[in-house]
DNA sequence: TTTTTTACCTACTTTTTTAGTTGGTATTAG
DNA sequence: CTAATACCAACTAAAAAAGTAGGTAAAAAA
């Protein structure tokens, strides 16, 4: 499995916050009712999404989360990037500890970049308002 | 990450029997040491391929394995859900076990859908004969 | 100023998956 | 009979995934 509830939770929390948009900050209790997900969780989940300034959060009563922008600017790749840490189908593309001294003779590398490239493509074709309640979501 | 050791390697092994097509049979041991793979390891991740008939094993001295067809003949994308079990990038498609009772308001599902649609088609449409060395991997 | 509500933080725990290893048995060629 | 091979099942160690526990800090409302 590609994707971790990490990527899929912040995802959901993502299109909850897009669908409350404009109405001031959104405690994530009410988030974590609504899409059924443990508060506890969610709170571990977050952090990476506001210190790269895709959310805000406010401290205190009457506070909670918002997006940081409009939901049409968020692209989905870069929210699972950030809390999957990568999209790469395989541990020799993620990062540049690359160990593997096949490098130069692998037969599957060139096969397994493509695959990344197309997925990195496909996902920050997503908006996160193509995710939205009011849109079907339609993709060739 | 999506794919594991189990893939990859059943891949590397399945190229290394390409690469040796119409040579008869080849002791995994020679194809663990080319791949610099444990041959017991190895041995754990043959059995689906040979219960799918994409490899033959003939066992006792002069034995080992052969592919079943032309190098041609094989999709990379079959030899994957074989060994990974599933290409699917989240666990609400990979069976029908989908226990997730959201599925009808599930504002992320059709985007998992096409990309499953599109990892299938991408892996589909490469050969294990793309794979071998004589030639150059090219994909658009 | 006290209480309540929220975000924010760190360490721990449990479960599952990954990546093997160990120790064999069955079969076949020479 | 011996050597080389495929084939098989149980076990293990390490890592990752998924979540819990138990707080502190800040801010608004009472």
């Amino acid at each position: 499995m590609m994707i971790s509830t990490k990527g899929r939770y912040a995802l959901r929390v993502m299109i909850d916050l897009a669908e409350n948009y404009g109405k001031g900050y959104v405690p994530m209790k009410e988030v974590a009712e609504r899409q059924n997900i443990s508060l506890k969780y969610l709170e571990r989940i977050l952090p990476v999404l506001t210190k790269n300034k895709m959310i805000e959060g406010l401290q205190g009563k009457g506070g909670g989360y918002r997006l940081a922008a409009e939901p049409a600017e968020y692209r989905v790749g870069d929210i699972l990037r950030l809390t999957e840490g990568s999209l790469a189908p395989v541990a020799c593309l993620s990062c540049e500890t690359n160990t593997c001294e096949r490098v130069q003779s692998c037969k599957t590398l060139p096969m397994w970049m493509e695959f990344h490239r197309l997925t990195n493509t496909y996902f920050d074709g997503i908006a996160l308002s193509d995710l939205m309640s009011s849109d079907e979501f339609v993709k060739l």
